[in-house]
RNA sequence: GGGCGCAUAGCUCAGCUGGUAGAGCGCCUCCCUUACAAGGAGGAUGUCAGGGGUUCGAGUCCCUUUGCGCCCACCA
């Protein structure tokens, strides 16, 4: 259907034809546009533009090798919300993405996806096919080298289904910035900034007590610490005094963890604490094995804990490790980096039956070796009754399923504070340099900083990562020399030592002795994801573009991943820049399970995005994600994405009537000319000044709430008022009047929702506007003409119409059946308001008669109607 | 144990600097009106968690109790 704009004045700019179709629909609009804007190239970055004019916006690179959540998709999309307004409003908006492909997630997913598992020691196979069906019990292991190649494999799969969802979303990143944390740009990033860090000492190498995963074989980071009950039993366990070599004096302690008896190195009691004073200074021997150890104080050690005084293994736990640093203990390991209780007898266990008692739990898991040790204590004598279950709570890696253990290695650093009280200071201090939104999620970064109990440990031993650009000579017995690093000069970035060799070496030295070898771990993942903003806007790589964008505006996230990715990315730029990665941090919500607890998948009860995008359309969605304020989770509901999708059809429908139907005006307001259109005007300018204020505040959700609330009054009072007046090709300039606000009043209202509905104002806005809506300015108050009206006049006619509509709903009559008589009672200024728009009101209402007028003291206009005879 | 947040209509929530309680959904009734029946119109619905205080006046400010949630600490 096409139509020609009917001619309304002489001052009317040109505007092209309208073409409105017959039947608007939401179908197909998703498609139609995302190729159009990538065609366009409308979200492209224009780098011509220069800081002052850019608002450049710090995203979370999704991983990949997830399953993206309806939670994502709605903090996504409320980013998007954001940087769709900002370029409107005449920003050039930097908004790049990225995916987080590299670490243990994809190793995960690669090793059940294939049904492999990586051994270093397996050599090369360049023939290597994995299995066609994969068995998760009997994984093929595969070569470091074949097992990297998978990952890149899948990933690179997942992620062009990714992009694809992405894209659907309607995120208006330009994707012409992607990046990969595993593609070369971002390991030369990750590793030029590891050796700038390296080189001003805010990153070492040191061997100490660290948590370990057993079942991942690496080491973790205190921020991916999550504590879990585990059940557990309390063994009440003798220690013998001896001093006296008598074996009827014992020290009673309890432990859940017998099987570290061997690994004990002192028993701590609380100074204070009377029952064991005697004791301090004294040593004992510990039960089966005989192992002479001190009886030491110790404040961190509880009275009312067990049994008030605890056995100090290395290591059991991080009050273990503080002790031992503190009371400066041996260290006595056991526990290997498998979870397995070491081979050989350890050397400070000697004695036949120590050492008998010592092959009863070698090699064996810590859980079977606690039930083996158990008997021993039994028949030893040394164990008081019987065990007691209890809950206790343990450390877990976040993505683990097994208690981690502590292992003493050697490890790579990056200070964070957690060892120095003036650098904690300093970060707290960049925490106060952001501005938060909402406020309140200030304190969890402060808290966190200032919770920290040791630096970052960044070294993982895995296989999917950015390696260390670092290298160690060898001695003359073919041993490492790990004070003595050697790295790699940054334009010969991005390296791998396990590959290219050293400055100064050639590759036959490799592994021998006087030779070199290479740093064999990978950095963990957010060592370089912290390097987000670094990544995306050129450092070092693009200065011209790091110019444009640096320090960004705006960071987006959940709140789950302020400790690690927030703070990890503000402790780069301190040290890099000394700076704050951006100054705005919009941190969002969870949504959760309908009961409210933590979305699982493996419930299976969670729709896919894709399913709910397919269902509802990606304007539903977002309508949605747009209603959910930022830092308040939500639980999943399903029945307001039904709403977004009338809304969104909504804006399609009214489009049409308004554009095709009634023929609306071009956007002309000196052609605004009568009351009821003056009143809608001047309604709709201050509808513009707040969603713009609040918009401007990340406060998304009251601008959406204020342009739909108009919108929907717009189409169920103002549209229904004057429809009979535009309609009316004799009406002159109350006609023209009524085109124009109509054409004005959608005009602005498309732009008011178009971040939150980009799909449907960007149809609309075809049909009759050149250019897409989203490169198009955000309204203005100025631009409508500095149109007087009194809002409060349509206040009144709409309540009118209400009363004329009531009337009919009661008499149980159409809308579209007669009134014989209507009667308006309520204060003067109503009336007076309600004759303005009499002509309008017996078109809409179908009232057949003049109306009488009643004035009264009544707050409110109310309506007498007479339904006329049938 | 420390910190933060929440508690308002059956449900989900809005109520900014204190001035006689709001929206959407759901519910009830009606209407197939030529933009829209995956619509539209009309209507009912509340001791604002409990207790105290400040004030002419408190959902809003202060104190307190209770309940819920999140983050951190708690691993003998």
């Amino acid at each position: 259907m096409t139509e020609t704009q009917p001619h309304l004045s002489t001052t009317t700019p040109q505007q092209p034809a309208v073409v409105v179709p017959d039947k608007p629909a939401l179908e197909g609009l998703e498609d139609k546009w995302s190729k159009q804007w990538e065609a366009d190239q409308t979200y492209a970055f224009d780098r011509s533009k220069t800081r002052a004019d850019v608002y450049a916006i710090d995203t979370p690179p999704p991983t990949a090798s997830g399953t993206l959540h309806f939670g994502s998709v709605c903090s996504y999309t409320q980013k998007d919300l954001i940087a769709r307004f900002q370029r409107m409003r005449g920003k050039e908006v930097f908004y790049p993405i990225g995916w987080d492909d590299n670490g243990l997630p994809t190793e995960r997913r690669v090793q059940n996806f294939f049904g492999v598992r990586c051994v270093p020691s397996v050599p090369y196979d360049a023939d290597f096919t994995p299995p066609a069906k994969p068995d998760p019990k009997r994984q093929v292991p595969i070569g470091r080298q074949n097992f990297i190649e998978l990952c890149e494999r899948l990933t690179a799969e997942d992620e062009v289904a990714f992009e694809a969802l992405f894209r659907q979303l309607g995120l208006s990143v330009d994707w012409n910035y992607l990046y990969r944390t595993i593609g070369k740009d971002c390991r030369i990033t990750s590793q030029r900034m590891f050796l700038r860090n390296l080189s001003r000492d805010e990153a070492y190498l040191q061997e100490s007590p660290t948590l370990w995963d057993v079942t991942f074989q690496s080491a973790v980071a205190q921020a991916e610490l999550k504590a879990q009950e585990y059940p557990g039993h309390y063994y009440r366990v003798g220690f013998h005094g001896a001093s006296s070599g008598s074996t009827s004096e014992r020290v009673w302690i309890e432990t859940t963890r017998p099987e570290l008896i061997p690994a004990v190195v002192a028993l701590i009691a609380h100074p204070d604490d009377e029952r064991y004073q005697p004791l301090f200074g004294t040593t004992v021997t510990s039960p089966v094995f005989g192992v002479e150890i001190p009886v030491l104080a110790h404040p961190l050690a509880e009275k009312d804990k067990g049994a008030g005084i605890a056995m100090c293994c290395t290591f059991g736990d991080l009050t273990d490790v503080q002790w031992w640093r503190e009371l400066q203990l041996p260290i006595r390991t056991v526990i290997q980096r498998d979870g397995r209780l070491q081979r050989d007898t350890p050397e400070w266990i000697t004695g036949e039956a120590a050492t008998t008692a010592y092959a009863e739990l070698a090699g064996k898991t810590t859980f079977s070796a606690r039930e083996a040790m158990a008997g021993l204590l039994r028949e030893a004598g040394d164990l008081d009754g019987d065990p007691q279950p209890t809950m206790r709570m343990t450390n877990f890696y976040e993505n683990g399923d097994k208690p981690l253990e502590i292992v003493s290695t050697r490890q790579w650093y990056i200070r964070n504070g957690g060892r120095d009280e003036k650098l904690r200071e300093a970060l707290v201090e960049r925490g106060d340099e952001i501005s938060w939104t909402p406020p309140y999620m200030h304190h969890r970064y402060t808290n966190w900083v200032e919770g920290l109990n040791g630096d970052w440990l960044i070294s993982r031993q895995r296989y999917f990562g950015v390696p260390f650009p670092v290298w160690y000579p060898l001695d003359a017995d073919g041993e490492p020399l790990h004070d003595q690093v050697i790295p790699a000069a940054e334009d010969t970035l991005p390296i791998d030592p396990s590959q290219d060799v050293p400055p100064g070496y050639d590759e036959s030295q490799r592994g021998q002795p006087g030779g070199f070898v290479g740093d064999p771990d990978v950095m963990d993942t957010w060592a370089t994801s912290s390097l987000t903003p670094q990544i995306a806007g050129g450092w070092e790589r693009d200065p011209d573009l790091w110019s444009r964008v640096y320090p960004m505006d705006l960071c987006t996230q959940a709140h789950d991943i302020i400790r690690t990715w927030l703070f990890s990315r503000v402790v780069r730029a301190h040290f890099e820049d000394g700076t704050v990665p951006w100054s705005h941090a919009m941190i969002s919500g969870f949504v959760l399970d309908p009961d409210r607890k933590k979305m699982s998948k493996s419930r299976g009860s969670v729709s896919t995005p894709a399913a709910l995008l397919a269902q509802y359309g990606t304007d539903a969605i977002r309508w949605r994600a747009a209603s959910l304020r930022p830092g308040l989770d939500s639980a999943f509901d399903e029945h307001p994405l039904k709403i977004g999708r009338r809304l969104a059809m909504k804006v399609l429908n009214a489009s049409k009537f308004v554009l095709g139907n009634v023929g609306a005006g071009a956007p002309d307001p000196s052609a605004v000319t009568e009351p009821v259109d003056r009143a809608l005007i001047a309604r709709l300018g201050d509808v513009v000044e707040r969603a713009t204020t609040a918009f401007d505040a990340y406060d998304y959700t009251t601008a959406l709430e204020v342009a739909e609330k108009f919108f929907w009054e717009f189409c169920d009072d103002y549209v229904e008022l004057v429809k009979e007046r535009a309609y009316d090709e004799a009406g002159g300039a109350a006609t023209a009047s009524a085109r124009a606000t109509l054409g004005l009043a959608l005009h602005v209202q498309l732009r008011l929702l178009a971040p939150v509905l980009p799909y449907v104002t960007e149809e609309v806005w075809s049909w009759w506007q050149d250019g897409s809506i989203h490169r198009t300015p955000w309204p203005e108050v100025g631009e409508l003409g500095g149109v007087v009206g009194d809002p409060a006049t349509l206040d009144a006619v709409a309540s009118a119409l209400i009363g004329i509509r009531g009337a009919k709903s009661q008499a149980k009559v159409s809308m579209r059946h007669e009134l014989s008589a209507v009667q308006f009672t309520g204060p003067q200024a109503a009336l007076d308001a309600v004759r303005l728009a009499e002509q309008d009101l017996l078109r809409a209402g179908r009232i057949t008669a003049a109306p009488t007028y009643v004035a009264s003291d009544d707050d409110e206009l109310s309506v007498a109607a007479t339904v006329a005879a049938t």
